[in-house]
RNA sequence: GAGCCGUUAGCUCAAUAGGUAGAGCAACUGACUCUUAAUCAGUAGGUUGCAGGUUCGAUUCCUGCACGGCUCACCA
């Protein structure tokens, strides 16, 4: 506890003055009849006239957020969940004794309150307290009632403040929750199922990021949080899941920037007996259905831009993207070495032995990828950065993907999966001898998965959906620590 | 990991040729029975992120460190 600070050895000054007088500062015996929000969705048409005729009193509680006195009456801003209503306590109504008990409660202070609706003169839909209690006590000052809370390193490290404080953030929380309910709404209707898959895994699979360590003790085993949690999504459509999804958190030992936290949420789906072209189809249903409910429209405002979800959305091959979007000389797409010409003109740092497929994501990534604003598709990626993807039946150097990137970010990846054991086999011993420098770390060969994938897998669909950029695209926020409660943070000293 | 920027009262911010650190809100005392950032009068509140250095004197100049932000790098 902050010592030093006079505000807080005031408070607690009162308080112990509380206990003295025999008051519980903490009592959990209150119960509430009513709510800010459903008072004035009931009483908010009514008019003055109207609400004279309500007899019936109301219980509320919640968090005194301002208060403003006048000698012998105040008025007080209470915060409940779903809103703030404004309180009118009279002495003349609550007696002189209650009156002064009042008088010593401070903003920050949880109340129980019983009271009537009415409005004032201003208007205001208020309730005329007839007796109230504390039902918490508050030891801290809360920030400023008018610029809020700015500092963003409090923001993060206390959110609850931030929540109090800035009713925007609290906003873009519960499009977050509404953003996971529809997501479920979506695929249960569809007939698909809700699982749930390890996050612990004796070999990280399913992308090629570095995944952090940890160690069981009582197994002696090193365990590695999940990367993806596809490989074991797919062993359930092997064991007969022809429809599921996953909302999972998985975890990547990675840079830090404003759109990677290292733990961050994906949507992770698979359809047996579809292709990756069906998948895009769902994708472009689930996205607008959500941005018509949660937004209500297919145009999002994004950082001063507009983006327009109608579909259909663009579709283009990873290849054309190059020279039609980046504006590339279409001579890299035949000739390896001119790629990696190109990338180094460019000043990318290409790894040793960079296969062409990689040198060419290399280039996307710099050169066509910031500028998709507008939904699009890509289609067609290379196969050898793709060791999960079903090659293309007319072309094998391409496999069935689809990336979709949105206000040049990619929010979803989404394929026909491989399901041909052999060829699994094959594509993940040459990722292995592609990047020996990596072996240590991300790359292992996961014999589990291939046995099961040998016991066959109907062919199917599957896609991953980035949850925490997509609330970034509803609710306008440039970062992901701003759709993150607790984003990771160095500790303080 | 690199570069740039930031860190002053509980919160939001001021303060330069280097010269006793200020305001609003919050708090405290008083006035006030319809306010909406209520108003009015008064009071108190500071190890200027931390540690060094230069200087008679450092919030200010220099060095290092900590934490944060942005950009880049790493990376889907």
């Amino acid at each position: 506890m902050d010592e030093a600070n006079e505000l807080i050895q005031q408070r607690i000054r009162k308080l112990e003055t509380l206990k003295q007088e025999g008051v519980n500062p903490y009592p959990n015996n209150f119960k509430t009849t009513h709510t800010s929000g459903e008072i004035f969705q009931t009483y908010g048409p009514m008019s003055q006239e109207e609400l004279r005729s309500v007899g019936e009193s109301f219980c509320l509680a919640g968090r005194i957020v301002a208060i403003r006195n006048f000698g012998k009456a105040s008025f007080v801003q209470l915060k409940d969940r779903n809103g703030k209503i404004q309180a009118y306590f009279q002495k003349e109504i609550i007696g002189e004794e209650k009156f002064r008990f009042f008088k010593r409660l401070d903003i920050g202070d949880f109340i129980g309150l019983e009271g009537k609706v009415f409005r004032t003169k201003t208007g205001e839909l208020t309730l005329q307290v007839q007796t109230f209690r504390l039902l918490g006590k508050s030891l801290h000052p809360l920030p400023e009632k008018w610029h809020g809370l700015t500092d963003i390193e409090i923001r993060y490290r206390q959110r609850y403040l931030d929540l109090i404080a800035n009713p925007k953030v609290k906003e873009i929380f519960l499009t977050r929750a509404l953003v996971i309910q529809r997501i479920r709404d979506f695929f249960n209707r569809r007939g698909f199922c809700e699982v749930e898959t390890p996050m612990l895994h004796p070999i990280p699979g399913g992308a090629t990021a570095k995944p952090f360590r940890t160690h069981h003790n009582a197994l002696d085993m090193e365990l590695f949080l999940r990367v993806a949690p596809e490989l074991y999504l797919k062993r359930l459509v092997i064991g007969g899941f022809e429809r599921i999804f996953e909302i999972n958190r998985s975890f990547r030992n990675e840079g830090i920037s404003t759109l990677h936290n290292p733990e961050f949420t994906m949507l992770e789906f698979y359809l047996s007996y579809a292709t990756y072209i069906e998948m895009m189809e769902m994708t472009e249903e689930l996205f607008c259905s959500m941005a018509e409910e949660i937004h209500g429209g297919l145009r999002l405002p994004s950082q001063g831009r507009e983006i327009d979800l109608t579909p259909p959305w663009r579709r283009i091959r990873f290849k054309d993207s190059l020279i039609e979007v980046g504006g590339l000389d279409p001579v890299i797409l035949k000739d390896p070495s001119k790629a990696t010409e190109m990338a180094v003109e460019l000043g990318l740092e290409l790894k040793k032995g960079a296969s062409h497929g990689r040198v060419l994501a290399d280039l996307f990534k710099e050169r066509v990828e910031p500028h998709l604003l507008q939904p699009t598709f890509i289609t067609h990626y290379p196969t050898e950065i793709s060791p999960l993807s079903r090659k293309n039946e007319e072309d094998p150097e391409v496999v069935d993907r689809f990336e979709l990137f949105i206000a040049g970010r990619e929010i979803a990846n989404g394929f026909s999966e491989l399901n041909d054991p052999l060829d699994q086999r094959e594509r993940f011993l040459r990722q292995l001898r592609e990047r020996p420098e990596e072996a240590d770390s991300s790359l292992f060969l996961d014999e589990d998965f291939l046995l099961a994938l040998e016991y066959g897998m109907p062919p199917t669909a599957g896609e991953g959906i980035g949850i925490d950029r997509w609330v970034m695209l509803l609710t306008d926020s440039p970062s992901i620590r701003d759709v993150i409660f607790f984003p990771l943070l160095r500790p303080e000293k």
